[in-house]
DNA sequence: ACAGTACACTACTAATATAGTAGGAATTAA
DNA sequence: TTAATTCCTACTATATTAGTAGTGTACTGT
């Protein structure tokens, strides 16, 4: 039940665009340097975003990416989708002809109610609100 | 995102074994033939379980596999940590110290929640849930 | 006692996924 | 034109998953 590092990378990076956001684009050589990965394995992920409609690139000098929607509009269930692919726990939640067995149908009930969970939760959060949470805790550690 | 049949498989091998409670150790044999997996591999997934608690083992003839609680006492969680592991989504969040970056931080604050919402549902389902479910599902399509 | 049944333990293997690295082509601002 | 930057494709190393296989150990029924 990990989350991939490409999936954290990618995420993180989106949150570094949010940061950004209304500031025209910001390079992955940036990102990359703050995040602590290499640009190579940044451009692989920022590719999944791109195809999935989350970011939008600008190609050349002075190029970069920047998010295709606002922060406060874009959700991280998008996000995660584009890297992760579907949270689909097992085949038989979505193709219900794939099991017969009682037993299967049993623990189906189960990983249906596992995804929905996670899905809800990640479609209640926004970009924004991961910003706006990271900003307040950080102010609440200067007052320390 | 994906359960590994590993657990798929461990968890309706406890149903079977669920719906043969108090009736004596029940064979991988016959677990392995109604879920069509080979009994080698049964019998890995069985040892998880078995150190874990969940299950107890009757050796020699006539031995088997027995629940070592009532199905009404044996909570999915139990099973799923034993066969995949705890619910940890990202180091960062067992491990506070890890991350420095705000916008890990950030990021945090969602695999939290997610692996926050697992976990209550896991805790929420006991075999017998998933067993009464099953029945009362079975029972439905014979009034088709 | 002993033969058969069933779990116990360990080692090995094939396939797949993950986490990168690498090189060069295309595009654009200056 | 040149430097900066994304774009595309291929390759590699490592880890995990999903098994297979063989041998050993414990227990039961006869």
């Amino acid at each position: 039940m990990k989350v991939s590092t490409r999936t954290r990378y990618g995420i993180r990076a989106t949150i570094e665009l949010a940061g950004h956001y209304k500031q025209g684009p910001l390079q992955l050589r940036i990102i990359a340097e703050r995040q602590g990965i290499s640009v190579k394995y940044l451009e692989q992920l920022m590719a999944l975003l791109r195809s999935g409609g989350i970011v939008r690139s600008v190609r050349g000098a002075r190029g970069g990416y920047v998010l295709a929607k606002a922060p406060n509009e874009t959700r991280l269930s998008e996000v995660f989708h584009c890297l992760e692919g579907p949270v689909s726990t097992t085949v038989c939640v979505s193709d219900a002809d794939y099991c017969e067995r009682s037993t299967d149908c049993a623990a189906r009930e189960l990983w249906l109610s596992v995804e929905d969970a996670v899905n809800r939760i990640m479609d209640s959060y926004t970009l924004q609100d991961l910003m706006d949470k990271a900003n307040k805790a950080q102010s609440a550690n200067y007052q320390i």
